[in-house]
DNA sequence: CCCCAAACTTGAATCATTCAAGAAAATTCG
DNA sequence: CGAATTTTCTTGAATGATTCAAGTTTGGGG
């Protein structure tokens, strides 16, 4: 996993700060791959003691917008995040346990499908979600 | 648009009892396609008179679970909903102001694409959320 | 026409997320 | 190094979509 300098060099070249609650939800995220942000306030605790929820939301929404988060949020679920960003990948979602997995791309670079008909928009990302069983659940109701 | 009968037969067949609120539902669904609950409850009681929200989110949860209406949540957004169901076509999102257009699948029958690396997840559907910006927004903003 | 499960009404509760105002900490610059 | 300035964090309350619960009404088979 990337260092805590690493974590700092990439704050810094967003214009960002460097903080502990920052370094805290970058290494929590990192860790807890597609975690929900209850999930990461958890981890930030255990790792720094109390923060407030708010400077959680406060990280995690100026790292998405520094682009060193990325955010999802399959139907039915609070939102949830990931440090891999850039590559333009997809995910697996099990619709009985909600678990996700990555998914790379299954047609090239971004955005990787053409739409039959655009509508006259211009399309600079294709978001993709498959649905379906994960291994274990399928085990479980067989 | 189809006719209230139409609504009924497709409640009857689905097994769900044919009542005044389903029917204004479905018809509000129809009317405006991916509008958010809000939108629906409005127009429901402006056919209907009051009605509960409640009853809105009952009819709307049965007609999804019953595949009559089909769900849809980008990111950043409340639930939306809309009747064309069945055919696996995708959606088109505009970042700025958040209008919703619909896509025919780009590559066939559902699912429409097939992932590099399932994780053993067994993938019945591909949902595509394209990204990018509407014809007026793109006007407004040059 | 009667019955009863399915639907609807009413009203309160939940929970993720946001708002607001002040305190604390991180860069910048002297 | 130390004060100034601005960003970030804390505290505490508010918002708003959605859900829960209990009781009433209604659709449709018998």
């Amino acid at each position: 996993m990337p260092t805590r300098e690493e974590f700092a060099r990439q704050l810094r070249e967003a214009q960002l700060r460097v903080t502990r609650p920052r370094l805290a939800v970058m290494a929590a995220v990192h860790d807890h791959p597609h975690a929900d942000t209850d999930t990461i306030i958890r981890a930030v605790r255990k790792s720094l003691g109390e923060v407030s929820h708010q400077a959680v939301y406060d990280v995690l929404h100026a790292l998405t917008d520094a682009g060193l988060l990325r955010r999802i949020q399959p139907l039915g679920s609070v939102a949830r995040y990931e440090t891999r960003v850039g590559d333009n990948h997809h995910h697996v979602v099990c619709r009985s346990c909600g678990a996700i997995a990555d998914v790379d791309c299954a047609v090239g670079p971004a955005p990787c499908l053409t739409a039959a008909d655009d509508h006259g928009y211009v399309i600079d990302e294709a978001e993709v979600i498959y649905w379906g069983y994960c291994p274990r659940c399928r085990e479980a109701s067989s």
